[in-house]
DNA sequence: GCGGAGTAGCGAATTGTTTCGCTAACTTTC
DNA sequence: GAAAGTTAGCGAAACAATTCGCTACTCCGC
């Protein structure tokens, strides 16, 4: 019997979704670029993962123009969203109060951070009657 | 050139540390009946999967009792930390707070979460000089 | 100690991910 | 418009994850 498909970016698309994110459209030449300061792989790989991320519709591509222009088919918020929906039901028994609560012990927020989880901390409170 | 393995547990992985969290130290049957409850999987392959994850050192094995009893070598807490550290590092640019800006706005805790997280936040900022 | 039931494990098949070599097509430059 | 460089894409290889059939082993009750 197959194993089901896992539907979340895995680790390499997603470092090129974070390409994409990160300076916009951006052709194939361009992602490989940014993408090789980090990890040592071949342009042809780029061009590949690219376009299996294609297939997979986790990007999209515009070919009125030469060369062609990748986008990433959706937000950064609304993947970190999804990733982290995954995470919490797969890992915390689906309680996003306990992974919160790991994830401000275990390690700190900056200052700035913490000031507005305190803010929007309120507003939740306040918005529960 | 090979890839490099990606050391986190892998789904069907995580279900079964779940089940061994849960119960405790398990059997292969003990496991692959809680398992079946939820996914529609043949004993075989449970079995294959423990021993697999023993060969990753996920989990132990006591060979001194029949049948033999499987333990998650990490505790949940310790694997928790480590997915939540490598979903920040991978899809937050390395942010927590916006991880937990994002865990807080997006659905809401429970009201008993969202107390605990008050408080903690005060020690935090009150932590802080 | 034999037969049946459950346990342990190997090895292969299948699917998904990541890699890159090689070729073709297209652009630019002279 | 030919040579040189760049871009696009296919197909195969290497590896990882998941599945299960089949076999052998262990243990129990008789």
């Amino acid at each position: 019997m197959p194993r089901q498909p896992s539907s979340q970016p895995t680790e390499v698309e997603l470092q090129i979704l974070r390409v994409l994110w990160e300076q916009g459209p951006s052709t194939a030449r361009e992602v490989h670029n940014r993408l090789s300061e980090n990890r040592d792989t071949n342009y042809s790989t780029t061009v590949k993962m690219l376009s299996v991320m294609l297939e997979k519709k986790l990007v999209n591509r515009d070919d009125s123009v030469r060369p062609q222009v990748f986008r990433a088919a959706r937000s950064q918020q609304q993947t970190q969203q999804r990733m982290l929906k995954d995470l919490v039901h797969n890992a915390y028994d689906g309680s996003i109060g306990s992974l919160v609560l790991q994830a401000l012990s275990s390690k700190r927020a900056s200052r700035e951070d913490l000031a507005e989880i305190h803010r929007l901390l309120h507003e939740l409170e306040g918005g529960e009657k």
